[in-house]
RNA sequence: GCCCGGAUGGUGAAAUCGGCAGACACAGCGGACUUAAAAUCCGCAGGGAGCAAUCCCAUGGGGGUUCAAGUCCCCCUCCGGGCACCA
């Protein structure tokens, strides 16, 4: 008891014992960050040359608002923790940041505040950069990337120019959002439950224009089946991203039209899409989308068809503005006429119907009511006739008549039905005559196997200011109506800074006649430039491959250094990128690949997706005003207790509770370290062997801590266990506070304890782990000094505690030595008083014994 | 409707391969130090019964497999996210 009062002793320096330090972070961060922040090549990644293996680190790069959120500092944890980490273990780290700079909210602020989007986007940058400073986080500055500078969108137009050599960007008529108040076209993420994100009372129209395309769907195949192979991704994101690409096989089919007379054929067709081609002696109506060109030929002719029409796809319209296409009525009209079923020649109505999308397969389908929930529920509906063409197996051995037609229709096969009532293809089994008269259509020329993707080509046209220019021209003179490139000389195109953004309709660039004279690449005469900019998702598709060479003004990157990083070992950032940024960038790397930029046919090894930041059980948001700001954290508790919070209280990939009083806790802890470690700095400097009487049960924790963090870095990145056994080991600590007060701890045992925990508190908290380790002496930096290694043998307990059971329930613990053999824990366990008495006068029927683990007597 | 997550004390969570449920924290309670408070340190703490030893109940609910289930299987409820007439 004594010990601890008379505990400031000769090694304390006087200094100390007269005002005893506290931790303060507030004196601490600012000391380090202006070291760090002053020397470049801190973070700085080392070429290929550099004899270590690489390790390329990587957050998703935020859109610069201005403002660090606690799911940014939460995201760039992790990704900080685990570079500091790989440094730690002897790699080369590539550890960028950089800013995904163009895009409506600089515009909308130029609106508002009459602030020029690139002065307000550069603004927010360098106050974003300064947060993530003062966060600590181990990025190099030297790689950084801002999207919206010319240096960088500049390849943006390269790339669309290779891309349009290759046929991979086109131009086409396409519908878009367009709001009536903004006069201008909208993202579909601007688009809130059909209305205008700006004007809340204004429904957004579609509209056809005429879009540049990027063809994506061409790397659909590739795009579909490298899933398998990304084995380092979250299930959940490769089952959302196979999802969205949609890919399903089946054939289109000819049905002719014919007059609603009779025999006179018109050369008038509908091609249907159908992945059940097997059930077509089935069909017994045609359905059209509304905009199906065949629709509009019958409306021409028929005016009060052609009002039926409209409805419908007034309807279809409305129902897709409000997002519930699913739950829309199935409404439909009779057309009057006719189409022939090319493999019965049966004559079938064409019905118009609400429910047909103009946009997926050919807009056209046959209806086969027996066999489709959907047409089910139309011809009842309509009292269009059910024909069933598909049955069981079983249903069929069982002879024909009654068992068959008790069955629910619609009847939904999977693999183990055969057709009836087929013509010649009775009897074959639903796949094989999928395949066979797939073939067969193909073989009488009026069909063809097809695969259809829900994914389809990517529009990549804004009618907007503050994106890429897309690098083209037209010339009325020598191509009207054709685009030209713009030579490669000539980028970039620059986008004009002077500019008038407060008028709301058309294009903004159109409005700025230096922007839009050009000269023709062809003829040299006057020609108009695209006055449409790059959607912004362009610019984060290959962000990462520039900060591979980020200075380069010959090319993107350079192909080697690019190739030396690539693949990304993790990329980390929030699962709502799922699918648009991840998708596109994948299908960015598989292009740049065939241009032989790079060899790499992923941008990403791993992905790890983290959970959002809850507060008082909601997203945090200012609409709920539950918004928890970093630089308030940062002022009351220091940036290593926010970061180090944001990693204890749930695993990562979970959703995290933000609860002030835990970020506290952290900070209680952090000061215990400090005050422990400010103590036995001076004798923490000790070198030699560990002798003291007390040394063993101090080094057992901490080499036990050492494989628990090693472990958990390796494997599930459950960092809040990491923590939490840092914290046993500094309770460990605490707890031989008097034993090496008292001297029975030695020196040396005190030095490899210390300089164990701080060595791995550095991810976790860099700041405060670069204090003490100045204050113990260490050498060097910390996070570039060697991760501790464990000793099994040192880490290993002597003793094992055995719990025994009887018939389940515990009874008493015993400890026997560490590697007992089944014997010798049988015999302790059944040698215990507690056990014996419970097992008094019954016999045991069985022992269980997992030696290291438990006893369990059953007992009758 | 379909597909993924998730549900464990007052709270965040732990239990990684079927083997002591609640580690580590937060909040709480009791104590020490202090003139006092803050800070710090020590201790208690799933619920219920009992003076106690001890017993009973407990991982959203119900069944099952097993010597043994938070963990595996079947059914159901609730919460979060994604997709949704894709032919």
């Amino acid at each position: 008891m004594s010990g601890k009062t008379a505990s400031i002793d000769e090694n304390s320096s006087a200094a100390e014992l007269n005002q005893p330090q506290r931790y303060s972070p507030a004196e601490i961060e600012p000391k380090w960050q202006a070291l760090w922040d002053a020397d470049a090549s801190l973070y700085a990644a080392e070429g290929h040359d550099s004899g270590k293996p690489k390790y390329y680190c990587l957050e998703m790069l935020p859109y610069p608002s201005g403002k660090l959120h606690m799911g940014h500092v939460r995201n760039y944890a992790i990704g900080d923790a685990l570079a500091r980490h790989m440094w730690m273990r002897g790699f080369n780290v590539l550890h960028p940041m950089g800013w995904d700079a163009f895009g409506l909210p600089a515009e909308n602020a130029a609106l508002k505040n009459g602030v020029p989007p690139r002065e307000w986007t550069l603004s927010n940058i360098a106050a974003m950069r300064k947060q993530m400073q003062r966060m600590g986080y181990s990025y190099d500055w030297a790689t950084e990337v801002t999207t919206c500078l010319p240096d960088y969108y500049r390849w943006n137009q390269w790339f669309f120019l290779k891309m349009f050599e290759k046929g991979l960007a086109y131009r086409k008529k396409s519908k878009v959002n367009w709001c009536p108040d903004c006069q201008t076209v909208l993202a579909n993420e601007q688009v809130i439950g059909g209305r205008c994100w700006r004007h809340e009372d204004t429904v957004v129209e579609q509209r056809d224009l005429t879009q540049w395309f990027l063809r994506i769907t061409k790397y659909a195949d590739e795009l579909l089946d490298g899933l398998e192979k990304l084995q380092g991704w979250p299930e959940k994101v490769r089952t959302m991203q196979r999802n969205w690409i949609g890919r399903s096989e089946g054939a289109h089919v000819d049905f002719a039209v014919v007059s609603s007379q009779g025999s006179d054929a018109t050369p008038l067709k509908i091609t249907v899409f159908t992945t059940r081609v097997d059930t077509i002696f089935g069909a017994t109506s045609v359905q059209l989308a509304p905009e199906h060109a065949v629709s509009k030929a019958f409306a021409l002719e028929d005016d009060a068809l052609r009002v039926q029409i409209e409805e419908l796809l007034e309807q279809q319209k409305k129902a897709r503005e409000t997002d519930a296409l699913g739950a829309i009525e199935k409404h439909g009209v009779f057309t009057g006429r006719f189409a022939v079923n090319p493999f019965n020649g049966e004559r079938v109505p064409i019905w118009v119907a609400n429910y047909i999308l103009a946009d997926y397969g050919t807009g056209a389908i046959m209806s086969v009511p027996a066999h489709d929930e959907r047409d089910f529920e139309f011809a009842q509906k309509y009292g269009l006739p059910v024909r069933r063409v598909i049955a069981p197996v079983v249903d069929t051995k069982s002879a024909a008549g009654s068992d068959a037609n008790d069955l629910v229709l619609p009847y939904l096969a999977e693999k183990e039905a055969v057709l009836i009532d087929s013509g010649e293809w009775t009897g074959l089994g639903c796949v094989a005559a999928q395949e066979e008269m797939a073939a067969f259509a193909k073989a009488k020329g009026f069909g063809t196997p097809t695969v259809t993707y829900r994914l389809k080509d990517w529009g990549v046209s804004r009618q907007r200011y503050w994106g890429t220019p897309i690098p083209m021209v037209y010339c009325d003179k020598c191509s009207p109506g054709e685009p030209l490139p713009v030579a490669e000389s000539e980028l970039p195109i620059l986008l004009p800074e002077q500019i008038d953004i407060t008028q709301t309709n058309g294009s903004p660039l159109g409005r700025v006649p230096e922007f839009v004279n050009a000269k023709c690449p062809k003829c040299g005469g006057v020609a108009r430039r695209e006055t449409d900019t790059m959607d912004t998702f362009v610019d984060s598709s290959w962000y990462f491959y520039r900060y591979t060479d980020a200075k380069n003004s010959a090319a993107p990157f350079d192909s080697d250094k690019a190739n030396y990083w690539f693949p990304i070992d993790q990329y980390i950032g929030g699962v709502e990128h799922a699918i648009l940024h991840l998708i596109y960038s994948r299908f960015w790397t598989k292009v740049m690949r065939d241009l032989g930029l790079v060899k790499n046919d992923e941008p990403a090894e791993r992905l790890f997706t983290q959970g959002m930041v809850i507060k008082d059980g909601a997203k945090m948001s200012k609409s709920k005003g539950n918004v928890v700001s970093p630089d308030l954290m940062i002022e009351r508790y220091g940036a290593d207790a926010t970061r180090m919070y944001s990693l204890f209280a749930a695993p990562p990939d979970r959703d995290l509770e933000w609860q002030e009083e835990g970020v506290a806790g952290i900070s209680r802890f952090l000061s215990k370290v400090y005050r422990l470690t400010m103590k036995f700095s001076s004798v923490a400097r000790a070198k030699g062997v560990a002798t003291g009487p007390k040394d063993q049960a101090l080094l057992r924790r901490l080499h036990q801590t050492i494989a628990k963090i090693t472990q958990d870095f390796d494997g599930r990145w459950h960092f809040n266990t990491s923590i939490s056994s840092i914290m046993i080991l500094v309770n460990e600590i605490t707890a031989n506070e008097a034993a090496m007060d008292a001297g029975e701890v030695s020196p040396a045992a005190v030095a490899e304890v210390f300089r164990g925990l701080i060595l791995m508190l550095a991810p976790f908290a860099p700041f405060f782990a670069a204090e003490m380790w100045e204050q113990l002496g260490g050498e060097g930096v910390v996070f570039r000094t060697a991760w501790p290694v464990v000793d099994e043998e040192l880490a290993r307990e002597a003793e094992a505690e055995i719990p025994v059971q009887v018939n389940g329930k515990l009874v008493t613990v015993v400890k026997v030595p560490v590697g007992s053999d089944e014997a010798t824990v049988k015999a302790a366990a059944l040698a215990d008083p507690k056990v014996i008495a419970r097992i008094e006068g019954k016999m045991v029927v069985k022992v269980i014994v997992v030696p290291g683990k438990l006893v369990n007597l059953v007992v009758k």
